[in-house]
DNA sequence: ATATTAAAGACTTTATTTATCTATAATAAT
DNA sequence: ATTATTATAGATAAATAAAGTCTTTAATAT
């Protein structure tokens, strides 16, 4: 049980995209080149972004990507809960439905890791950044 | 990000030599076969108890699987150390040496989560489903 | 010596993640 | 209108990880 990849990417792509918010959008092309990762995959996980609210998408020229949501509001689980998906970390594929004690317990450990992530923002990071160059 | 099946036949494996534990050696036989599941498959999640000095085996007839570590000991991350493996759930493959804010946030997390999982001990589930059938 | 048991290694299958390629749609600039 | 620029979507491929099988070996009790 690791953090996908995607999800490194999309904590990146937010704090760049905080970090850069006065320079209005911010194509694909750009944000591939600088993170030096192939353009048509990082589409996909901006399009979840997207589609998670947190950031909003522009065709033609001078288009790119912008963020929708306040800078201050978005946490760290907005972000995970774009790329990892809203399901549990533990489902039980044996007796789906009946909620047994195992899988309380399991879900309130993931609680209370979800509750830190949700009060954690990722403009923390990004203002701490600043000044210091590139984060990746 | 899921746990993985593995952890989820480990923790019942756990549960249910606890609810046993005064029967002597279980062998691989029957934990399979009450539980339905791949034999050897099974096994190797089982030699990755042994290894984590949570249960003990023995070769041979009558021999088997049983606890090691006291019951009321075991807790949730016990096992799922064994099973998952002990790195973090978050790790940056960009600039590994680097210690950042981001993966701090996501190392502080996973601790919270951890230190629940390891005060919750398996035994308190064992208890309740004493005399309540199969768990399975 | 034999039967019973676990462990280990090589391997296969399946699922998931990561990545690419191509086509389409939207928009701005000309 | 046409063209250039940009994002989205779908199909697919490659890479990696998880789940499962098969076979051999080692240990131990009878
Ligand atoms: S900022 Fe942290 S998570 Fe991001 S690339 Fe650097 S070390 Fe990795
Ligand atoms: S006890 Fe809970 S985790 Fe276990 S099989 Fe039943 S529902 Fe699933």
């Amino acid at each position: 049980m690791k953090y996908t990849k995607a999800t490194n990417y999309a904590l990146h792509m937010i704090v760049y995209m905080i970090e850069h918010a006065q320079s209005g959008n911010l194509s694909l092309h750009t944000l591939a080149d600088h993170f030096n990762v192939s353009a048509t995959y990082l589409s996909k996980i901006l399009t979840q972004l997207v589609k998670a609210d947190l950031i909003e998408s522009t065709s033609g020229a001078n288009g790119g990507y912008a963020l929708r949501k306040k800078m201050e509001d978005i946490s760290y689980m907005d972000v995970i809960k774009a790329t990892e998906g809203t399901g549990s970390l533990f489902e039980c594929k044996f007796q789906e439905g009946s909620k047994c004690l195992i899988q309380n317990v399991m879900a309130e450990a993931e609680n209370l890791m979800e509750t830190y992530l949700r009060d954690k923002k990722l403009y923390e990071v990004a203002k701490i950044q600043i000044g210091k160059g590139k984060s990746f």
